[in-house]
DNA sequence: CATGTAGTACTACGAGCGTAGTACTACATG
DNA sequence: CATGTAGTACTACGCTCGTAGTACTACATG
């Protein structure tokens, strides 16, 4: 599973309506992208709904003559895997250098830096291969959070 | 200045071939490239070169009859740019999410966790929109490190 | 059953990507 | 200058994306 899961922004804004709602008919994520500056079509929105499904993403179910989308990827699949070939291109091997990426210009002093950095670096696995991505994050961690 | 950088991953390793000689010739990229296990043909590698340099990521210089390509976008640009993106849309407004993302998986205890979320936390400034990317990440650091 | 309407399916079209072939150029060599 | 060769420029082709129009279907309504 978990395909070479490249989306874009569109493409995720169409999965966050529907990771948002749990299911949204193409109407109403039309409606809800609209909301959000993404005036579309119907039958735009439509075919992207399709697309997505024939990529595995989302699914559909009838009800009456509307179809009712819903994820088929769980956000913190889509964002692990996504964020995964971008950290593992830029810091595989490096894990230094991902903390000091994410708290640049947060304002976050030499201290915490120095702390972040411990915790994450003593405990990152040496098992990278600083080249095209690895599936190595996308198989072995089932135990997401996002809730707490 | 820094374009809606979004890079595939062969552009990327085209860069990384780049940023890591500081310049190669097309050949060189194919070479470095081949060593990776992507075998490309010369034309291939021309044309991709050259598509980067259209789109101003990359530019060339003459030497002889060859193309002496260097990067003209950094890493740390491209990087900061790309993961911008996907932290503001998976984690705007929610810094939380983002260290317990970093950390799941890679065995750190819930005590590491709280220690991490604290300190991003209390930094995070809330100019967030979780919607569409916003350039708050793209203009207004200058200290990245890579170098330690 | 005829008509309107909501909604999906099919088709389209330009742009960019991945890939590469062919054409042209410039230099080494005789 | 003729030839071979390395190297870039142009062209191409299939695919996905962003966007949407048109066609068809199914349901409400009279």
């Amino acid at each position: 599973m978990a395909p070479p899961t490249q989306l874009s922004d569109q493409q995720l804004a169409f999965m966050r309506v529907l990771w948002d709602r749990g299911e949204a008919t193409a109407q109403e994520v039309q409606t809800a992208l609209d909301e959000q500056g993404q005036g579309l079509a119907p039958t735009t929105v439509a075919t992207v709904l399709t697309r997505l499904e024939r990529k595995g993403l989302v699914a559909h179910r009838r009800r009456g003559r509307q179809f009712v989308y819903r994820a088929r990827a769980g956000e913190q699949e889509i964002r692990r895997s996504m964020l995964a070939r971008l950290t593992d291109f830029f810091f595989g091997g490096d894990p230094d250098a991902l903390v000091s990426h994410l708290t640049a210009g947060r304002g976050l002093g030499e201290e915490d830096l120095e702390e972040v950095r411990r915790l994450i670096s003593e405990r990152e696995p040496p098992d990278h291969a600083p080249g095209h991505a690895p599936d190595r994050a996308s198989a072995r961690e089932s135990n997401d959070e996002d809730g707490g």
